[in-house]
DNA sequence: GTAGGGTTAG
């Protein structure tokens, strides 16, 4: 189009035009007149010609054809320098850096008068592929190359080579380099503090934030953009307003990425409000954006705006990428499957499924709504699973009763990490703790305190119930006296524990200290604590901390409790109160509730008996299971009522119940060996001996 | 005609 234009005015194109036009045609829309110069300049035989040559590499990278810029530049006779330069920088720029340094070592390897070929140009640009290089080797080597070619006094070299430090995380050479320059410009400076703040340094960053002021540099977006990250690491919320503010005041606040650094800094501090409100001014909003506010839901847990935002970001006609999903994905909890699921399902349409970070959040989100098997799905299929998709497998297999399946994949995460984190940890500990394996359990223990893991709340609450549920209530006790932080979990379940263990005096002596030192007792607090008292028969001290309850800490008794107390006033024999105490708790009989009323008083024998109608109203209960009638049968049993027992054992029949056998295990040598009532054979030789000592042992002592 | 510094998750 140009060319006809000029053809029309009479003028004849020379080097100086051609490489112009040229460069007008750097943008993918513009690729076909490109195409067109490319044709006339081999016509014309300008393709040799220095500033053509490179200027044509330039233009195919611009409009990401590198193949047809590399063809281009190995036709070409010979090698010159700044079309050299060119085509490593075009590689850089369709971010290709491997292969822009291997296309310098190459020629470096090649050329004969190689040293020539190199300029301050073609060291910065492959220091820049070396510092997004997986190693430091490349950087290294070249940083001697800029030494041994007297290039260390250029200002923008030294940027390059600080940038290729702090990437690969070496700060204190960056900042040995930093130091030693003579003439820092604005660009050093940044790059110094981006580096320091890539690496979650930002009280360093604010250092040189400060300093570079007191130098008499004026910050400029791109530095606003560092120290914006920076404060939001810091979840400084004072410091991101004051340089907000900064901000405005330097016309930044419509920069993409000042914009983007605003949005985050607000997130992070919970601000999500002021977040949008940047995210609104933002010019230009790219994808980034978009992701940084869609997170910012996700940190709050709205997965409705997150949604909202992505709709939105569909609607301008953007293409989401991986960090989209994975924030949308992680802002769905349990209570919005339906949403988290279509997203797994965008994901895969757009083809994001090998993605690491997505893969994991897949394997959390299912783990959240407690979809074992879609989790395991998920997990198989992630090639670096991070600590959190251990933690959600592992405690997702626990909570869904897999702890054999939990325990492998904590054996696997053991063997391929140096260490667990405090999560995946504490969930594995509660396997052992509902097994009662108190050899694993110790074993895990020395574990725990091998990865410094001690001192984690969770970690050392689950130590303190395993102990307690193996029955060592004083190994439990030691892990509870040596927590620095005990929340309330953790005095709950010492208080359940002890009781549990019929250390009921401990156990309430504990809940008074708990009150004594200012923690609120909660609901599961006062399950332990009249659970205690029904283990020690204790009916007056029960029903004053009954009481309590409600009246000091305002919580209403719960069905849980309700069970408490009508069985420890059964227990003792104060039948007519706990009727009255079940009729008045619930319209609704509950089974659990009525079935431990009759149990204890079978163990209570007195004059007193419980009425027939509580007797009967047990079977009305819903759910009602084979251990309520065998009950029920034993009670009528004791009082001579056959014609009753009779009645129950047929209707048991016609149900097709029949009594569940009593059950327990032991583990010996790591192997766990389960007994059922009544059970005659099946013993390993020397447990059968054993079992027949005690046996006799019991029948002596009557 | 060829160089260096910035934002989103885990």
């Amino acid at each position: 189009m140009h060319l006809s234009r000029l053809r029309r005015w009479g003028l004849k194109p020379n080097e100086v035009i051609l490489s112009a036009l040229v460069g007008i045609c750097g943008r993918p829309n513009r690729i076909d007149h490109g195409m067109g110069l490319h044709c006339f300049i081999l016509k014309q035989g300008f393709q040799d010609h220095h500033f053509i040559a490179s200027s044509l590499v330039v233009m195919y990278s611009k409009c990401a054809r590198v193949d047809s810029a590399r063809r281009f530049f190995e036709e070409r006779a010979v090698y010159d320098c700044i079309s050299w330069n060119s085509m490593i920088s075009a590689y850089l720029r369709n971010g290709m850096s491997k292969e822009a340094i291997d296309l310098f070592s190459d020629a470096v390897g090649r050329v004969s008068d190689r040293l020539a070929l190199v300029n301050n140009f073609t060291l910065s640009s492959v220091l820049k592929a070396c510092a997004l290089s997986g190693s430091i080797r490349p950087g290294r080597s070249v940083h001697g190359l800029v030494v041994k070619l007297d290039f260390e006094w250029d200002v923008v070299l030294a940027g390059s080579l600080m940038t290729m430090y702090s990437k690969h995380g070496c700060l204190g050479r960056a900042r040995l380099i930093f130091e030693k320059l003579g003439e820092r410009d604005l660009v050093a400076w940044n790059a110094m503090i981006s580096g320091y703040v890539q690496f979650s340094h930002d009280e360093e960053a604010m250092k040189l934030f400060q300093r570079m002021q007191l130098e008499g540099f004026l910050p400029n977006e791109i530095t606003l953009t560092s120290v914006l990250k920076a404060s939001a690491g810091l979840e400084d919320i004072d410091l991101g307003k004051c340089l907000h503010a900064y901000v405005t005041k330097r016309g930044h606040i419509s920069d993409s990425f000042a914009g983007t650094a605003l949005v985050d800094m607000y997130s992070k501090c919970s601000e999500i409000k002021d977040a949008e409100h940047a995210f609104m001014v933002v010019r230009g909003r790219s994808l980034v954006s978009f992701n940084a506010l869609i997170s910012g839901y996700c940190l709050m847990g709205d997965h409705e705006r997150a949604m909202l935002a992505y709709i939105n970001l569909l609607k301008q006609a953007m293409r989401p990428d991986p960090l989209t999903l994975t924030g949308l994905l992680c802002s769905c909890s349990s209570k919005a499957l339906g949403e988290g699921s279509q997203a797994h399902c965008h994901a895969i349409k757009l083809g994001f499924d090998s993605d690491i970070s997505l893969g994991n959040s897949l394997v959390g989100f299912y783990a959240k709504c407690g979809l074992t098997d879609c989790a395991v799905e998920a997990f198989g299929s992630v090639i670096e699973p991070n600590s959190v998709a251990w933690a959600g497998i592992i405690s997702c297999l626990v909570k869904n009763d897999e702890g054999e399946k939990a325990l492998q994949y904590f054996k696997t995460m053991h063997m391929f990490w140096e260490r667990a984190d405090e999560f995946s940890t504490s969930a594995v500990i509660k396997v052992l703790a509902d097994w009662a394996a108190a050899e694993q359990g110790k074993h895990l223990h020395t574990l725990v305190i091998k990865m410094g893991l001690e001192s984690a709340v969770f970690v050392a609450t689950g130590l303190v119930d395993m102990y307690c549920k193996c029955g060592m209530v004083e190994d439990s006790f030691k892990v509870f006296v040596s927590m620095s932080l005990r929340n309330d979990v953790a005095w709950n379940v010492m208080i359940t524990g002890l009781g549990h263990n019929g250390r009921c005096t401990k156990s309430l002596e504990l809940f008074h200290e708990m009150v004594d030192i200012g923690v609120t007792p909660n609901a599961v607090t006062f399950i332990g604590v009249l659970a205690a008292c029904n283990h020690a028969g204790l009916v007056d001290e029960g029903r004053s901390y009954f009481d309590l309850m409600g009246s000091r800490f305002g919580i209403s008794p719960s069905i849980e409790h309700y069970t408490c107390m009508v069985s420890l006033l059964a227990r003792t024999g104060r039948f007519h109160e706990a009727e009255l105490l079940m009729n008045a708790c619930s319209s609704l009989p509950d089974p659990v509730m009525w079935r431990s009323f009759l149990a204890s008083c079978r163990v209570r024998r007195s004059e007193e008996r419980p009425s027939r109608a509580s007797k009967e109203r047990l079977l009305s209960a819903p759910d009602v299971c084979s251990s309520s009638y065998v009950l029920l049968s034993n009670l009528f049993a004791e009082e001579g009522l056959w014609p009753e027992v009779a009645e129950i054992r047929s209707s048991m029949r016609e149900l097709g119940m029949s009594k569940e056998p009593g059950c327990s295990w032991i583990a010996v040598r790591n192997e766990t060996h389960v007994f059922t009532a009544e059970q005659k054979s099946g013993f390993p030789d020397h447990m059968r001996a054993t079992l027949f000592l005690v046996h006799s042992e019991m029948r002596a002592g009557g």
